[in-house]
RNA sequence: GGAGAGAUGCCAGAGUGGUUGAAUGGGACGGUCUCGAAAACCGUUAUCCGCCUCAGGCGGAUCCAGGGUUCGAAUCCCUGUCUCUCCGCCA
């Protein structure tokens, strides 16, 4: 969330950002939020100095009697004006707005980077790098949902029998695949630096909330009732909550982490044709990199962050473009989102595999991840993650970009990790 | 699943209801000493919120969380959460 020095700060930027997102409640949420702020800090004051009156009359009535002097004290017991009433009103008060600042703040998505442009939907996204060739295909070259049938090698209607639609099973090569592409993935991520975190895959409420998750998609994970806990839609949420309520030194920056999970995601009310095959699971594996970084480095290492995905995507030769999202298209907790799309031949789709983005302080505001700048001044830190990678896309376009009446080619880069050159 | 113990500062660990934001030890940082280091000694070692005459000052809050008793709660009472130990089960 954002924090209230900002929002009271910079009241115009906000406005400006928000707008270039297509956020219609802004105006009314910032005047809501600054109005509230002003009355929280009012009841504050006059809390303070009702409560500074008694703290100093009890310190007394300790005194007189550490002295000896109980009569004295017992009068002056009696004389205390009891403000209670009035503090515990207060009191109430109080916390009542704070909560509706906790409400309201939860409501207000990032304020969109400088350079991100405004728009509604992907239609305004701006391409800023494209590589590589698309693929021209021979004229009977099939989509993935067939190639995986064709091959045997992932085998979504097992997965219905055991769990459900959206819930493939990996056969064979299939299997052998996923596994290269995972270690491939964290072996490339550990040679950039970045260190190997194995989290848990289910996460408690206050990590859902800690990166934001909560209560924005609450309806978007799963969640074990009897236990309070969600299964992750992704390694961002245990993995940048290690840091929730950590106070880092300067010498620790930036933090790198890279993680391999299963993705879970409900998905509700999103399917259709367009998300045949492994377009869209419920349950999916994929590689992310995190890292937290100070204020000033942020920018950079969102670069460094694309441009490592980027290189993996070139390593596996397959096409892809980068895309600078626009304002509407961004996610809540996002100030800038790149992705990456790979040209899927058979679909003459792209499709997206990777979202680098930088929160800026919005999650560490709510993680209270902080460190002590060279003044000694406690300082929100950036936090920025990205997918490097997500599979089952990159499956999909490697086995149809690369399918021969041969087989489907592995790319040389795998090939040691998988064991075999073509799926066949 | 059954039984018990506990939750205090960066860590360990005290704490009779009254100047306790909190003893003591350790660590870390700064200093003295030293050619340098070790040792020794001295000092520093929270965070959040609010106000003001805003490189500073003052006030409030925080000893797991939320309630309660009291003029006053780390200390007493209730509820919840979490952790640990033992037994059972088990990869």
């Amino acid at each position: 969330m954002l924090t209230l020095q900002t929002l009271r700060e910079q009241t115009d930027l906000v406005l400006e950002g928000l707008k270039k997102r297509n956020f219609k409640d802004a105006e009314t949420l910032v005047q809501q939020i600054i109005e509230n702020d002003k009355l929280r800090r009012e009841t504050q004051t006059t809390l303070d100095t009702l409560k500074a009156k008694s703290n100093a009359d009890s310190k007394k009535i300790g005194e007189l009697m550490k002295a000896g002097k109980a009569d004295e004290a017992s009068s002056l017991r009696a004389a205390i004006a009891l403000d209670k009433d009035k503090v515990k009103s207060l009191e109430e008060s109080l916390t009542e707005f704070e909560r509706k600042q906790q409400e309201i703040l939860y409501k207000i998505p990032n304020v969109p980077a400088a350079i991100v442009p405004a728009g509604k939907s992907a239609e305004d996204n701006i391409t800023v790098h494209e590589y590589g060739q698309v693929p021209t295909l021979h004229t009977d070259a099939l989509p993935h949902w067939e190639l995986i049938k064709k091959y045997d090698i992932i085998d979504f209607e097992l997965g219905i029998k055991i769990a459900g639609a959206g819930f493939p099973v990996y056969k064979g090569k299939g299997a052998r695949l996923q596994r290269a592409l995972i270690n491939f993935f964290l072996n490339e991520a550990g040679q950039a630096g970045y260190k190997e975190i194995q989290p848990p895959i289910v996460v408690n409420e206050a990590s859902g909330y800690g990166t934001g998750q909560l209560p924005d998609k609450e309806g978007q994970m799963y969640f074990v009732n009897e236990d309070g806990l969600y299964l992750i839609p992704t390694a961002e949420v245990p993995i940048t909550n290690l840091y929730r309520d950590v106070i880092l030194t300067e010498d620790e920056l930036p933090v790198k982490n890279v993680g391999y999970t299963p993705c879970f995601r409900r998905e509700a009310g999103s399917w259709g044709a367009h998300v045949r095959g492994l377009n869209r699971l419920h349950q999916f594996d994929k590689v992310e990199i995190v890292q937290i970084s100070r204020p000033e480095d942020s920018y950079r290492i969102l670069d460094e962050m694309s441009l490592h995905v980027q290189s993996l995507l070139e390593k596996l030769e397959l096409p892809y473009r980068k895309l600078l999202l626009c304002g509407g298209d961004m996610g809540f907790n996002s100030a800038i989102t790149y992705d990456m799309e790979v040209f899927s031949a058979a679909q003459q789709r792209w499709l997206e595999v990777s979202s680098v983005s930088n929160f800026e302080t919005f999650q560490a505001n709510r993680l209270k991840l902080r460190y002590k700048n060279k003044d000694g001044k406690m300082q929100l830190l950036h936090t920025l993650n990205g997918s490097a990678l997500a599979l089952p896309r990159i499956v999909a376009a490697l086995l149809e970009n690369n399918q021969t009446k041969e087989g489907i080619k592995i790319p040389k880069v795998l090939v040691p990790y998988t064991g075999f050159e073509m799926i066949d």
